[in-house]
DNA sequence: TGAGCTAATCTAAACGTTTCGATATTGTCA
DNA sequence: TGACAATATCGAAACGTTTAGATTAGCTCA
């Protein structure tokens, strides 16, 4: 006898197959392996004893498709090649496996319309929350989020109409202490290169530059303000327009990570040298400040809480639906002072 | 009339509400939802019209049900928090978003423990394939994989047994060249700051390491070798160890970009400086390597065809499952010669 | 005019679970 | 001994799709 076909569509087995070769109900085997109702040693014995003979894994499609619950959370980023979103990940990840949870990831490089679609493709899926760093403020995601009337904490950014869990930094203030540094250390003109205005942090922190200056007595002027966009490329543009300045700044300051490399491009690019000839400072900090050179004066975010707390608001939400109110949950970025950033020259040397 | 109960449950609306507000079956809604069978234009326009009224979305979950196919990859690595997986992971992702499929991440933290318990949760959730970056040469593992039956595609490791698709570097041509190079600047007692030798890379690179100085007539010592595990407290305590020895060496080689940042705070911690006391180079390059001091020399691995390589066939297997035998993709390192390595002191001064 | 086609639509059975309500099997007590 | 719980088990109906096969309507052509 030949065989039916040589491509044996091999199946997974399912409770069907161990109730049959356990001799009982599905309902019965059901009730075992999710412990819901109790079972006789009996029973118990044979069904764990055909599980292990057929090899039998329960499917967790089915199981979400029965449940409406998938178990899964949908993690929404811009870059994740940026390391602050790195560190935060890995701590969401961490903590969520732990509840059984499993995390989708998905970048959106700064791009509403590619936010949508990403948001879009978790829903579809089902997903059981969501936690996303937005990226601008748009409509569209806010109608979704209503819509689909999914848990939602919100990280890192705000999203001014989206009412849901979150969890920021002090933006402002964090910036502000910067600058404060700055000028205690005689800065005067200082540049700063910002994020996008399309998102909270990037008002944010622009704000707290400004409030330092202010509350110094010092003038704004638009000319040493340039955007970066949060990444290096247009940082270093950025950066190179006030560098060229007649009256260039003598310090700088970078809105995040991936610009301020940008920046040490392009003061590398213009020939000075940092600090001796211009001194830096940036928002984020990074694993390596405190060994490579310069050893860079950054403004670190507290990541393993970020995570931390996303990852249990989401859990809350989860568990609690829409019984508490939304909470919002502001931590505080810290001042790691290193040696990028020199007091300003003294003409009379006094 | 009171409300039934003020917690409307509120569900998704289904197929059958589609169906019911358009006045056709079911059967015909899914043809027209997934195009797979014509349809009139007539309830063509009915069903659109429909869909937009009560704003329905089609089920992922139940149609992965029963189309057996979730869309949906695995993806497991070691750490998210080192670059080179960050980068990977971001170019995997990009591709096979484009594709239509979501991203699942896990990440084992070296550990086989929770490698196999990740990969069980993905196979759990039925992912159509896997992509691997396995930590450790796990027995559990290959039992899994090769009883779960689904296309799975090793990155950057192999592992003995697991008879799968693979994109691995040359590792041991890529540290010889740069070992080579420092041979070539005079060097003679090059410490060697090894992986696990669980992992093939680690293996390979160590490979590269000894073959340099063989081939250069250079006898190899384990007094100038030491593990620091991928991991960059252990790489410190090991090259703290090679520091400290009576004739320390005058490089050190890095197997990993992890472990080169405890290397460098070694160095800093024992009062020595790179490049003028000691010359330093790494396995994997930092996207800043060339603007802080010092200019690390690195062997910088091509992160985008990894990436796109190992997208691409994972892609390739779902398509055609087991026609083709497995393919393995071997990739060359690059050597970025930056300044971190020095021509060896020379006390004759000839 | 009606047999034979084609094309569009529908009916109903899966997919692998969970769970409600029903049934069978005990043991207890009047 | 029969009524009554208390337990353990089971049967079958969901969950929201896809799809094979049946049905219907509209043609063509002998």
């Amino acid at each position: 006898m030949a065989p039916i076909s040589s491509k044996r569509k091999k199946t997974a087995p399912t409770m069907l197959d161990v109730a049959a070769t356990a001799g009982v109900s599905v309902a019965t085997v059901s009730a075992f392996v999710n412990g819901t109702v109790p079972v006789s040693t009996e029973l118990r014995g044979r069904i764990e004893q055909a599980i292990r003979s057929i090899g039998y894994k329960r499917n967790a499609i089915a199981r979400s498709l029965k449940m409406g619950t998938t178990k899964t959370i949908g993690l929404v980023i811009a870059d994740i090649t940026n390391p602050f979103f790195t560190d935060v990940t890995s701590v969401i990840q961490d903590v969520l496996h732990r509840s059984g949870y499993a995390v989708m990831l998905c970048c959106t490089d700064e791009d509403p319309a590619v936010q949508d679609e990403q948001i879009s493709l978790l829903l579809d899926r089902m997903v059981d929350g969501l936690i996303i760093a937005p990226a601008g403020d748009d409509h569209a995601l806010k109608r979704m989020l209503s819509r689909a009337d999914i848990p939602t904490v919100l990280i890192d950014r705000i999203c001014g109409g989206i009412n849901a869990d979150a969890v920021v930094l002090d933006n402002q203030r964090a910036v502000q202490d910067a600058i404060n540094y700055l000028i205690s250390l005689g800065h005067r003109r200082i540049g700063y290169i910002s994020g996008s205005l399309d998102t909270s942090t990037g008002i944010g922190r622009l704000a707290g530059y400004k409030a330092a200056l202010e509350s110094a007595g010092i003038p704004i002027s638009d000319d040493l303000i340039r955007f970066g966009n949060f990444r290096e490329r247009d940082a270093y543009n950025a950066a190179i327009q006030l560098l060229v300045q007649a009256d260039r700044p003598s310090a700088l300051f970078s809105a995040n990570n991936l610009m301020v490399i940008g920046v040490m491009k392009a003061i590398r690019d213009t020939g000075l040298r940092c600090p001796d000839d211009i001194s830096v400072s940036s928002f984020d900090d990074f694993p390596w400040a405190d060994v490579f050179q310069p050893n860079l004066t950054t403004v670190a975010q507290p990541v393993q809480a970020i995570g931390e707390q996303a990852a249990r608001l989401i859990l809350e939400r989860i568990a609690h639906r829409g019984d508490q109110p939304p909470q919002r949950i502001v931590l505080s970025g810290r001042l790691m002072i290193r040696d990028s950033c020199r007091p300003v020259a003294d003409p009379l040397g006094s």
